[in-house]
RNA sequence: GGGCGUGUAACUCAGCGGUUAGAGUGCCUCCCUUACAAGGAGGAAGUCGGGGGUUCGAGUCCCUCCUCGCCCACCA
């Protein structure tokens, strides 16, 4: 009957043969259930940009592990999956690729087809996301899988964007963009480049008003833009202006009398002349300037095309390059040029046209969020509250830091992007050019809109613009608008809006809203998925705290009225083996199936789980495998980052690529394999699991089920127990303090250098003994089911398959009370064991006999002692020790290679002195021939000592009169107790050094 | 420039106020002992980044300098 495994762990096998049979027992999917507490996480939705890496893998392992083990804990644990679209960020990879392929430009292409392009890109990508998901493990709930774009999340968009319209958080304002002169468009940073370039830096003098003799002189490295200065700026303790504050300037090309004001933030004394200009509409500084003096005034002195507009004067129609020469030669006329230096600047490119970016104002959509006075809740501060409140927690703490400082500057949220990839602006816009039309329409149409209750509008006083937003789109109200002449907006929500949204739009919210789904038709199923609500714990990445996690504390009590989760766990980050971050941009990224692919997903799964501790980055050093011979082939960092096609491999000088995330196939040549060697302690550790249960299966015959009686068990028994209630008791601890790494550790350690170790060592006696079989057997599956159980979080396949193993043999098994096993222990439940088991007693008393093996097998190795020769110990034990002597001698016996194992309150000496061990024991080993005295009595010096030392040490404090004051007794009376120690230790080195000086 | 981290064995990391500082890998010696060579037994290897301080006691707390990393600002 006793089951044959396989000699080692195929993990390839386990993966497909558990994914299928998890999938089909449906034991991911999780449904509303008013007898269990749920427990939620919402994925962090991976961009659809590219593949996922290593960080990926950490971040979603880790989420996998807390889903597992609370879903075994008897929690409804939800686990929701999905993507993002990413906006900017997928639309410029898809750019490119349509540009490095067709050469065309998304203008080229139009709207229709470069959207319809990036869903192409989108259903490949997301498709390879989820499949490597999949692969990793992950127990998601596939069947709820979301994207923000789909229907579901864009109907909770459109809902939100329409009640913050309504409530007035939504408003159309200024803000300065990069602009793109040359395509006529705005780009987001990430798509400019910035060039060190060679230019100028000017400095001009304007004249102070009323003193003809008083100049006041400021530099730029942009001329042209003089034509919008509204102010010149000093440091209010700066003495050389401090006089002019206050006092006017003449602009000269525009003959405008502009202030000299006074502003800290934007001029530094040390820099320059110590004054600068201000050109609000042209200069994000300035512009900030401008917002803390509105007063100055802001002129836009730019058309779209990069010429001068009519603001500029005389200079209107010129380019603002032509401007600059005429701008400069007027100054120099005037006699109001000081100086030029020729010098390098960084010049904002456009990664698109290659042309130079101007700051150029806009009008954008924002999100207030700073405190109102309307009496309707600020948003930022909301979610400060949240936090400071501790309703949500940040694991580690420190990071509440940063997100509270964030949100604290409630800057306004720019919320429109020129960008064709996203949720479309549901606002519909008419611009008038006659005020009066302006106004009657207000009169004439508001009074209208108002009494709609899924319709609201802004006016905006300075564009002569009305904004009419629709809570869905009603066709005959569309009809209405585009026949009074108002157009949609082109633009689309910045990708965070939707992504903000994710705790609850996946979950349904906002249920039924639209006169259909009122009707029954299709409606979201927020009613009934509402209990998932608040999710439980949020897994992220640091950088993400304020652009993510703070916006959906943000939307979640707005739209929701309660926070979208209790706590987050921010983990650390993967690093390349040169410190650098993974990232897809730079290139560096570990694929995980590579991983996966040579050591297997468990190993992997532990390999992440160990690396995250509690404050550090941890590295990743990586080697490509040669996909000819296998072997490992050091990288350097120049192979990193797709610099390097093509490498010889040293030992079987065939050339491979180098591994990294090449977008395409190469045909002619392999790509290696990215390996690294910190999944080897997995991939053994995995083996070493299958291995030990391998051997108790093949150990079972006979076994039967049946209670154990703990207290009546052999010490080595007790012992087991009492490590396995305190480990459990400590992974629990763990998990629920976000420790993945002490998790790692101490599962590790409990199976490896506790039951392999030491128990199965013993084991291997009693099992070869009717008499102590049964017990044995009893512990041992009791044990390995524990074992399998508290690993499983982590190292899913391989526990699901020892798990089935072991039921064919021993369905019935556990401690102390066994019992019919569960069909999966996936949905195992999560041992805890008595209190009563843990017994510090026994395991202090076989720490002690475990040094005495370790003792005896040191002298076996220092005198090279064959392991047939079987030696005689003789060991002095008066106290505990002696309890368990003789229990204990008959496994220490063949564990140490002890022929004859004698004790008694005096230890018999060897006629020969040899290896004393273990001084606390004073046991002596019997070596009669085989030891070198000289070289005993060398190492013996040497060792006394070190022991005299240590001993100095501590006799020290001990001596020392703040210190018997000032340290708590217990950690007095544990010197004392250390110092008795060592001595005994040296009297017993010295007696040896004696009996071998005197042999 | 501001903030947050980080520096411990050759490498990757634990330890965060209290015995004589740990693990995995690598290295050295021995062993293919029927669970496992992806293994077993043992060993060598560290002035805990530098310098000050607090304390009876400091990898552990404070100050400072240096290294590296991340985030945020900024570069007239």
């Amino acid at each position: 009957m006793a089951t044959e495994l396989p000699k080692a762990y195929d993990p390839k096998a386990a993966q497909e043969k558990w994914l299928t049979f998890w999938e089909e027992r449906g034991y991911f999917h999780c449904k509303p259930d008013a007898t269990k507490k749920p427990y939620t996480i919402v994925i962090p939705p991976p961009n659809v940009t590219g593949a996922l890496h290593m960080g990926h893998a950490l971040n979603n392992t880790l989420q996998d592990v807390l889903i597992r083990w609370r879903r075994m804990q008897g929690y409804n644990a939800l686990w929701m999956p999905g993507t993002d679209h990413a906006g900017i960020a997928t639309q410029s990879v898809v750019e490119r690729l349509v540009m490095a392929q067709e050469k065309k430009t998304r203008h080229d292409l139009g709207r229709e087809e470069l959207v319809r392009r990036i869903w192409d890109w989108k259903d490949k990508y997301e498709a390879r996301i989820l499949g490597q998901l999949r692969e990793i493990g992950a127990s998601c709930d596939w069947k709820r899988t979301r994207f923000t774009l789909d229907p579901v999340c864009a109907r909770a968009v459109r809902e939100t964007f329409f009640r913050m319209f309504r409530d007035g958080y939504i408003y159309r304002g200024k803000r300065l963009v990069n602009w793109d002169t040359s395509l006529q468009t705005s780009v987001a940073d990430d798509e400019t480049d910035t060039v060190p370039t060679k230019s100028g830096f000017w400095t001009f003098k304007y004249r102070v008003d009323g003193s003809p003799d008083t100049f006041i002189a400021f530099s730029t490295t942009r001329p042209e833009t003089m034509l919008g200065d509204t102010a010149v700026c000093v440091h209010p303790n700066d003495e050389r202006y401090k006089h002019l504050i206050g006092k006017l300037v003449t602009q000269p090309h525009t003959d405008r009398k502009i202030p000299i004001i006074a502003d800290g933030q934007l001029a530094d004394p040390k820099l320059g002349t110590g004054c600068v200009k201000v050109t609000p509409a042209h200069d994000p500084n300035d512009y900030a300037c401008w917002q803390r003096h509105p007063e100055i005034g802001i002129i836009n002195i730019l058309n779209p095309d990069g010429t001068i507009n009519e603001n500029g004067g005389e200079y209107k129609g010129l380019d603002r390059y032509k401007a600059r020469e005429a701008v400069t030669k007027k100054m120099e006329e005037l006699g109001l040029y000081v100086g030029k230096e020729d010098r390098e600047v960084p010049l904002k490119i456009s990664d698109r046209s290659k042309t130079p970016i101007e700051p150029y104002l806009s009008d954008q959509w924002f999100v207030k969020m700073s405190d109102r006075t309307d009496g309707k809740p600020g948003l930022a501060q909301m979610a400060m509250d949240a936090v400071t409140s501790e309703k949500v927690k940040f694991f580690p703490e420190r990071y509440k830091d940063g997100y509270l400082a964030w949100l604290g500057e409630k800057r306004d949220w720019c919320i429109s992007r020129q960008l064709w990839w996203g949720h479309r602006i549901a606002v519909w816009t008419r611009t008038f050019t006659d005020r009066k039309t302006f106004e009657d329409t207000l009169v004439l149409e508001a009074g209208g809109w108002s009494s709609i209750p899924h319709v609201a509008w802004t006016a905006q006083d300075d564009t002569m613009a009305v904004h009419v937003c629709l809570e869905y789109d009603d066709p005959d109200m569309i009809a209405a608008l585009t026949g009074d002449g108002f157009t949609q907006s082109d633009d689309v929500l910045d990708t965070w809006f939707s992504s903000a949204l994710w705790p609850h739009s996946t979950l349904g919210w906002p249920g039924p809203t639209l006169p259909e789904e009122k009707a029954g038709r299709e409606a979201p199923d927020w009613e009934k998925m509402r209990s998932f609500y608040p999710t439980s714990t949020l897994v992220t990445s640091r950088d993400i705290i304020t652009l993510w996690v703070a916006r959906m504390v943000i939307t979640g009590l707005y739209n929701v009225g309660d926070i979208p989760f209790r706590d987050v766990y921010v983990h650390p980050k993967v690093m390349d083996g040169f410190g650098e971050t993974m990232s897809k941009t730079k290139g560096n990224g570990v694929d995980p199936v590579d991983i996966i692919n040579l050591y297997g997903t468990d190993a992997m799964r532990y390999g992440v789980v160990k690396l995250a501790t509690e404050t550090q980055d941890s590295r990743m050093p990586v080697s490509n495998v040669c996909p000819h011979c296998g072997k490992d082939v050091p990288i350097k960092q120049e192979h990193m980052y797709m610099r390097t096609k093509k490498l010889v491999c040293p030992s079987c000088k065939q050339s491979f690529r180098p591994g990294g995330p090449w977008p395409t196939e190469d045909p002619e040549l392999k790509t290696a394999k990215q390996g690294s060697d910190r999944f080897e302690e997995g991939r053994n550790f995995a083996n070493k699991m299958w291995n030990a249960t391998r051997f108790i299966l093949m150990n079972l015959d006979g076994y039967t089920p049946g209670p154990v009686d703990v207290a009546s068990l052999p010490t080595e028994d007790r012992w087991l127990l009492s490590r396995l209630a305190t480990t459990t008791k400590a992974v629990t601890a763990a998990l629920e303090g976000y420790h993945f790494s002490e998790v790692a550790r101490l599962v590790y350690e409990f199976v490896w250098s506790e039951f392999c170790d030491w128990y199965i060592e013993m084991s291997k006696g009693r099992l070869k003994d009717p008499a102590t079989r049964a017990p044995a057997q009893r512990v041992l599956t009791g044990v390995l089911d524990g074992i399998l159980r508290l690993v499983q979080p982590v190292m899913p396949f391989l526990a699901e398959s020892l798990w089935a193993a072991l039921s064919e043999v021993a369905p019935v098994r556990g401690l102390p009370t066994p019992t019919k096993a569960e069909e999966s222990v996936v949905i195992a439940k999560w041992p805890t064991y008595p209190e009563a088991w843990i017994d510090a007693p026994v395991e202090a008393r076989f720490a002690r006999m475990q040094d005495l093996v370790r003792s005896v097998r040191e002298v076996r190795n220092r005198y090279q002692v064959d392991d047939k020769t079987r030696l005689d110990v003789s060991v002095k034990c008066s106290d505990i020790v002696a309890a368990d002597f003789n229990a204990l001698s008959a496994f220490i016996g063949p564990l140490a290679g002890i022929a004859t194992l004698t004790a008694g309150p005096t230890a018999v000496k060897p006629k020969q002195a040899g290896g004393i061990v273990r001084p606390e024991f004073e046991a002596y080993v019997s070596l009669s021939g085989l030891i070198d005295p000289a070289a005993e009595i060398k190492r013996l010096d040497k060792q006394i000592a070190e022991k005299r030392k240590a001993l100095d040490g501590v006799n020290a404090k001990l001596n020392n009169e703040k210190f018997m004051k000032g340290a708590p007794p217990e950690v007095v009376q544990q010197q004392r107790e250390t110092v008795v120690d060592i001595e005994k230790q040296i009297a017993a080195m010295e007696e040896n050094l004696r009996d071998l000086q005197t042999a």
